[in-house]
DNA sequence: AAGAAATATTTAATCGATTAAACAAAATAT
DNA sequence: ATATTTTGTTTAATCGATTAAATATTTCTT
């Protein structure tokens, strides 16, 4: 802009207006185009720092996700940027990779950038974050994973509990009667909701003769998942069983290969999300797809000031059980 | 600051020197500390806006990548943030979804945002971009895809031809005489790179009674590609095959179950890229893993001014091919 | 022709930091 | 006691934009 103005012996400050076509009225519209010519020429782009710093407003929304190589928060992101470019903002994202520090150390930077706002699936060990954004006034919505230890938190996500109510209720409805489930170590209260809705109604209304059990993955996925899927199939012999995240399900049905188990007839599988990987697998799997576009454009909508009245809140949506041959009774 | 020096009575000036640890040796003990517990109190960070307006220097790379939802960009992006992390710079990414509007317009976000240096998977049609960037002289390394059209541009990709050399290779030395492969109708170089590769070798060393062809999606994968694979089984009877990319891969996968084809008893199948899903297969999968990592330090060592001797050159990286059951003869 | 109104442009403060240079006060040297 | 260092702190310009308010110029009124 200075190099304009002094090439063209105008002010800074015209050289403004024009760009920004202000004051159109008011100003010469042969200066205008010589203004406007030049800029071109030069091919002048605005500094956005400059811009932020003076309108203390970015046009920047930041997303921080669990795990971006998890497709689940790929594609989240996909929709979310989409939404928020539609809304006029850019959207720069972290992955924290399920480390705290690393979530913390990403935020940081975010809130250094003056984003105008932020939506956040927060991993566990990172909750002390959510009073700190409370308190220095940040916009922010929680996505995914809720935390019901703090108030007054926007947070958007899914009925978890509901969830997995309808699957156990699917493999019961199918006559299923060994069921199983299989959930990760950990305090994140989505997953434990999963787990709730599971065994609540299996405990409800279990059938005569019908039994059900809950694996927990301590530590270690990929070490751990193979004796948990021979366990299940052998020792409780299950005829059923649902994996609680898509990390699980990836992790488990190579196993089920490797078993060589036929689904569904030796066993009934679902799994939780949508995922490409899933078409490979040789029976057409049953999955909880989760209204994803749903989710980002109200969160979007939320930190653009559209939709206030969600403010403090948990916004819960359902989840739909798309239904395939692997949960279902061969005929 | 301002606030922080008005409470203390000091000057802003003394502030910054003080919490950038500056002038260390002429500034009185207790004043600092005053300063710095009073910055820790008011839970102080700096403005990183004004920050980098000042230094014209924001400590931040810029990334995008063709489309984040593949897995092979959402690997790397990881790579490349660990390792811009590691020399102390943050990474901002965006994803074009290979729509070169919308890379130019994410391409213009980043750079009005003064990224100190740009790493770039262009897609098709957005080829312009690269003397634009080269002419305002902004750092800048593609990655994956290279343009030969035009001169001096680092870039770091796979030796795509050397790949595919590879591939055909094995197939001929692991007996195959009906060879096929499946890439995209393109013009991007890598992937033609990757055809040339095939279709070279296996002109220049088919063995008598051996056939080979190379099969192209014109537009829409998931409408064509169960013709393509169809026609290669049935009427070309070929018993190897090999997907160009991970996304042909995935479309093919799931149409070669639903042929109930075997493999590698009915045909033998080779991809690109690695992927968690092609453990759900039914067979192992022999691919080609590109080393992803030494991609990324290499793109973001050469960005921070580590690596200069690589500038206007074109790295080719060699792929390993990872041999698994569904290209091998069986025995 | 003088004043009012409309048009065109500039001045100067500001956003939140950084930093060379100036200044002030205390300590040391002569 | 005065000059010189050393120590401690402030002033003011700067980065690249924005914008209210001031000013200058032209045109219109009567």
């Amino acid at each position: 802009m200075k190099r304009i103005a002094t090439e063209l012996g105008v002010s800074v400050a015209l050289v403004s207006y024009v760009l920004n076509g202000k004051m159109t009225d008011r100003i010469n519209e042969d200066t205008a185009k010589r203004i406007r010519d030049l800029a071109e020429k030069l091919n002048y782009r605005p500094n956005q720092i400059a811009k932020s710093l003076k309108n203390s407003k970015t046009y920047t929304m930041g997303l921080i996700v669990a795990d971006i190589s998890n497709f689940f928060y790929s594609h989240l992101a996909r929709y979310i940027e989409e939404e928020a470019n539609t809304h006029g903002y850019n959207l720069i994202f972290g992955s924290a990779y399920e480390d705290p520090k690393r979530f913390e150390n990403i935020l940081n930077v975010l809130i250094g950038r003056q984003v105008d706002g932020l939506i956040l699936a927060v991993p566990e060990g990172a909750e002390h974050c959510i009073p700190y954004l409370q308190e220095i006034e940040i916009p922010f919505v929680l996505i995914d994973r809720e935390f019901p230890q703090f108030d007054k938190i926007t947070t958007i996500g899914l009925d978890n509990f509901k969830s997995s109510k309808s699957i156990a209720d699917h493999f019961l409805s199918q006559g299923y009667k060994r069921l199983g489930a299989v959930g990760l170590s950990t305090n994140l209260y989505h997953l434990q909701e999963r787990k709730r809705g599971f065994v609540e109604t299996a405990s409800a209304s279990l059938p005569a003769g019908a039994v059900f059990s809950y694996e927990i993955i301590e530590e270690r996925l990929n070490e751990e998942i193979e004796e948990v899927v021979a366990t299940a199939v052998n020792r409780d012999k299950l005829d059923a069983i649902c994996f609680f995240t898509n990390k699980i399900a990836m992790a488990a049905l190579p196993i089920i290969v490797k078993l060589n188990l036929k689904v569904p007839d030796d066993i009934a599988v679902v799994c939780f999300d949508e995922a490409e990987a899933y078409k490979l697998f040789s029976c057409p799997l049953t999955y909880v797809r989760q209204p994803l576009q749903a989710m980002s454009s109200l969160a979007v909508d939320y930190l653009t000031d559209g939709e206030q009245r969600l403010r403090g809140n948990h916004i819960k949506f359902d989840s739909d059980l798309v239904v395939n041959r692997s949960s279902l009774r061969t005929l």
